[in-house]
DNA sequence: GTCCAGGACTCGC
DNA sequence: GCGAGTCATGGA
């Protein structure tokens, strides 16, 4: 057992709020714990992670094929973003009259990040215009396929597939999920090129300036504005990045004014440029706006 | 039946 | 460089 601790606020139950309203087949909330299956440098490892009293996080290891504490610990903290200075967001938002009245109502929420660069990517294009509840369902069948899981007390808990693994499906099988075939194009070329290192987490993390990477992901089929900074926020932590042209920012914004209307490209830009390089945890916190689904 | 979903691409001008 | 059409499917 072990525990780690937040830079700043930082509260449990929203993680596990925002969790249970998502449909990821990567993760399981059960009562009030977190379940998570997860490869370290090859070996399986479940993870159970509850509140602790102190405002942090204990972690147990219930299956572990080797994997070090350290490493898990870093894992966690990085997972649950809680290294962000969140303090730091708040003193900002605290004087945005948007955000303002957000960051009270789901104090200490931080960002659910994903760790794994495939998953990454493979839910970026998943996600492109057809329903979150359906693009779950589409993930759920691409990684149950490759059925890589640990049994624990007779529930299964799937593992992500290597992106190599994912890129050498048959294009017939991904359609009969119901994928469409220009979403299975797009698999086959993303995470193949995540296999061969031109996507890689690794390489994309010697990036030091969000418009390189930006340019980097975008020159790929299949990589749009949105899709490179969905992967931007959640996996490579550019804490300025916003997924522009996103529909739950656009409803987020009309329902947070009071619009009657759809508010424009520009209306929404105005906006998002002002966060500046808040502009991940303004995302976040707008989307809080919402009513769960 | 219509419209919209946590979009991106291609084409025409 | 910008707008319209296309892709796919499910749910309201």
């Amino acid at each position: 057992m072990m525990e780690i601790k937040a830079n700043g606020p930082y509260r449990f139950g929203e993680t596990l709020d925002y969790m249970e309203h998502q449909d990821d087949c990567l993760y399981k909330v059960i009562g009030d714990e977190i379940y998570k299956a997860e490869w370290f440098d090859g070996r399986k490892v479940l993870m159970k992670l509850s509140e602790s009293a102190g405002g942090g996080v204990i972690i147990e290891t219930p299956v572990n094929e080797g994997a070090g504490i350290d490493e898990i610990k870093g894992y966690c903290e990085d997972w649950l973003d809680l290294d962000y200075d969140l303090d730091g967001f708040y003193q900002f938002a605290g004087k945005d009259k948007r955000l303002s009245g957000l960051i009270d109502d789901h104090y200490g929420y931080r960002m659910v990040g994903k760790m794994d660069i495939a998953d990454a990517f493979l839910w970026s294009i998943l996600g492109q215009q057809i329903t979150k509840s359906f693009a779950y369902v589409l993930k759920r069948r691409v990684v149950e396929y490759c059925g890589h899981h640990i049994e624990y007390e007779g529930e299964k808990f799937y593992l992500m597939p290597d992106a190599g693994e994912i890129a050498a499906i048959d294009s017939e099988v991904l359609r009969e999920m119901q994928i469409s075939t220009r979403k299975t194009e797009y698999i086959k070329d993303v995470l193949g090129s995540v296999a061969s290192g031109e996507l890689s987490k690794s390489y994309l993390e010697t990036f030091d300036d969000y418009d390189e990477v930006f340019k980097h992901l975008t020159s790929f089929r299949g990589i749009g504005p949105w899709s490179a900074n969905t992967v931007l926020m959640r996996t490579l932590k550019f804490r300025n990045a916003v997924p522009v042209g996103d529909a739950g920012i656009k409803n987020a914004i009309r329902l947070v004014d009071g619009l009657d209307a759809a508010p424009s490209k520009k209306y929404i830009n105005e906006i998002t440029d002002q966060w500046g390089r808040f502009g991940m945890y303004g995302t976040l916190y707008m989307w809080s706006a919402l009513p769960a689904k």
